[in-house]
DNA sequence: ACGCCTCGTGAAAGTAAGTTTCATCCGTGG
DNA sequence: CCACGGATGAAACTTACTTTCACGAGGCGT
C-alpha cells in the first residue's frame, strides 16, 4: 500500500507550531535543527532571513527550504508570514510557568502544579484545534455502523483504549479491548468488512499495536490510528489518522499530556457516535448509571 | 529626499493599520493607492509579493518601497510580516462554543469538538488553580516516605488509580492498585503506620472505595482522597483531601473532564515525588523506557 | 565482503524578489 | 519661456530565495 495518500493529509489549520512539533521526529537531523529554532521562538524566526536562519541552524539554505516543504509550506516567505501570524496570535505571557519545558530542579510544588496544568491544558486545546472534523466524522460514521469495534493500545495508551471500549460499551456498541497482544491478534483475525479497528499509540511506533492493526486491515476492517506523530509507522496501516498535539517535552510530562489529549479525542468520537442516536444512547447510559447506584453512598452533605 | 521628518520610525504602537490610515493623507497619490489596498485587507497584502502589490495599486515597486519607508518600515518584507501579525491578532475569539453546557442536539462534529475540548481544558486549569500546594506537599511527603502505597478506585476512577500506580512503580516506589474490592480490602488490612492509601472517586460516594479507605485508616495508614466534591462522604475517611474541579455537566461529558482533572492531579503528585530524588527517578524512568524499546518499530518516516 | 542504491546534505548555479538609481514628466513660479 | 522640485516608473542592481547537482554515508541485496 506504499505511500498511502491518507485521508486527513493536508488539513493543518490551527497551530502551525503544533503541527511542526508533531512532525519533528519525521524530519531529517538538519531539518530538525531548523524546526527546533522555529518552535522555540516563532516570532524571532519570522524576522530572520533564510540565510540567517540557515546559519543559526548550522545548515544550508537548501535545507531550510526543504524544511518549509516538509511542513507543508510553499516556500520560505510563506513560512515567515505564517510564523509571524502565529506568534502574534498567542496572547499569553507565560511568565514563570515553564512552557513545554522540563521542571526546573529547585521548583516548589506550586510551580510544578502550574507548569503541568498549563501544558496539559494546552495539549487538550491544541489537539482540538488541529483535529480534522471531516476525518472525525468519517470515523464516527464507521464506528456507528460497525458490526464490532476492536480497540488496541499498549502500556499507557492501553488505558485510553480501555476507556474507549468502556464508553462505547455503555452506549450499546459492541466494542472490545485486549490487554494481551496474542488475544488481540486473534480477535483482529476475526474482523471483517464493516468492522472497525482502532489503534492507539502515542509514538506511533509500538510494533504490537501496528501489527494488530495491520492484521485487522487485511481482514477488511476499517482501521483508525490515534497518535501524536502524523508520519509515524502506524499511519501506514490506518485508513484514518487522528493526531493529538502534545508537544514533545520530556518523557515524563509528555506522557500525561498526551494521555489527556488522547482521552479528549476519544471523548469527541464517543459523543459523536452517541449523538447519532441520542435517545437510545441516553437510555443506555442511564441504565448503566443505575446499575452502579447501589454502590453509591448517600448524597453529598449540604453545608457543614 | 531630505524631506519630511516622518513619524519617527521604530516605535509606533499596536495598530499598524490605524497608523497607516492615520497618515494616509500625508502620502503621495501613488502611495495612497498602495495604502488603501493594505488597509482594506492586510492579510491579503501580506501574502502578495511586492511586484504583485505594485501592479494591483497601478504603480511601480519603487513606490511601494517608498510607502514602506513612509510608514516607518525598513522595507517590504518587514511590512509584510507586521501585516501578517496584525491580521492574525484581529481574529475573533472563540465563536459559539457552548461553555460548560450540554451539547445541543443539532450540533455538528466541529462544535462538539470545540465544546468538549473547551470544557476539558477548563477542568484541568481550574483544578490546578484550586489545588492547595500545602496539602499536596504533605501528600507528596507522605508518599515519598511511605513503606508502601495502596491506590483504590472503581470504574472510571480505576483507570486513574491504575495510572498512578504505574507511575509510582516506574520511579521505584512500592505501589499497588486492585481492581477487585475484596483484594483491596485484604490489602488495606495489611497496611500500617507509615503507609499511604489513596482513594479516588469522582463523586466521592463510591462505597467500595470509601470502605477500603476506612479500613486503611483504622490500620494507621495515611489516607488521601481525590474527589470532585469536597463535602462528599469519602472526605470523612481521609486525612488529606484533594479535589478536582470538573464542572458538573451531564454524566457523559463530566466523566471525561473529571478524569482529565484527576490525571492532572495525579501527575502533579507524581512529579512532586519524583522531584524529591531527581537522579534516581530519572534513572528508573530511563530504565523502564529502555525496556519497551524492542517493541518500537523504526523511526518516523521522512517526507511523504 | 562487495557494489549498488537511496537518502541527506551543502555548494553553486539560477531565478525571482526587493532596492536603488536615475531620467522623465509635470506643474509652479520667476 | 525657462529653471526648479517633487512625484513617478524603467531599469540597473543587490539581495533573497530556489533549484540543481554531486558527493558521501549508511543500508540492502547479491
Amino acid at each position: 500500500m506504499a505511500k498511502s495518500p491518507k485521508i486527513s493529509a493536508s488539513h493543518e489549520p490551527g497551530g502551525l507550531i503544533v503541527h511542526i512539533s508533531g512532525l519533528l521526529p519525521s524530519l531529517s537531523p538538519a531539518e530538525q535543527r531548523v524546526a527546533r529554532l522555529v518552535v522555540a521562538d516563532p516570532a524571532a524566526a519570522a524576522r530572520r532571513t533564510i540565510t540567517d536562519l540557515a546559519t543559526a541552524a548550522e545548515t544550508s539554505e537548501a535545507t531550510v527550504i526543504r524544511f518549509c516543504r516538509s511542513v507543508g509550506m510553499d516556500g520560505y516567505p510563506q513560512l515567515r508570514i505564517r510564523l509571524a501570524a502565529e506568534a502574534a496570535r498567542r496572547v499569553e505571557p507565560p511568565d514563570a510557568r515553564v512552557v513545554g519545558g522540563d521542571i526546573p530542579p529547585g521548583a516548589d510544588l506550586a510551580q510544578i502544579i502550574a507548569t503541568i496544568a498549563f501544558n496539559d491544558a494546552r495539549a487538550v486545546e491544541e489537539t482540538a484545534e488541529q483535529l480534522d472534523p471531516a476525518t472525525c466524522e468519517q470515523v464516527v460514521e464507521a464506528i456507528a455502523n460497525a458490526g464490532r469495534i476492536d480497540i488496541y493500545g499498549a502500556g499507557a495508551s492501553g488505558f485510553v483504549a480501555s476507556d474507549f471500549q468502556q464508553k462505547l460499551h455503555r452506549i450499546g456498541r459492541i466494542a472490545f479491548y485486549f490487554p494481551d497482544v496474542h488475544t488481540a491478534l486473534t480477535s483482529a483475525a476475526l474482523l471483517g468488512r464493516g468492522d472497525v479497528a482502532v489503534g492507539i499509540s502515542h509514538t506511533g511506533t509500538t510494533s504490537d499495536v501496528i501489527e494488530v492493526l495491520e492484521q485487522a486491515r487485511t481482514r477488511g476492517a476499517v482501521t483508525v490510528a490515534l497518535t501524536n506523530f502524523p508520519r509515524s509507522p502506524i499511519t501506514d496501516v490506518a485508513d484514518f489518522v487522528l493526531t493529538t498535539a502534545a508537544r514533545e517535552t520530556t518523557y515524563r510530562s509528555g506522557a500525561t499530556a498526551s494521555r489527556l489529549a488522547q482521552l479528549t479525542v476519544v471523548d469527541c468520537l464517543f459523543v459523536g457516535v452517541a449523538a447519532r442516536n441520542r435517545s437510545r444512547a441516553r437510555k443506555a447510559l442511564e441504565a448503566t448509571a443505575e446499575a452502579v447506584l447501589s454502590h453509591r453512598v448517600g448524597a453529598n452533605r449540604r453545608r457543614g
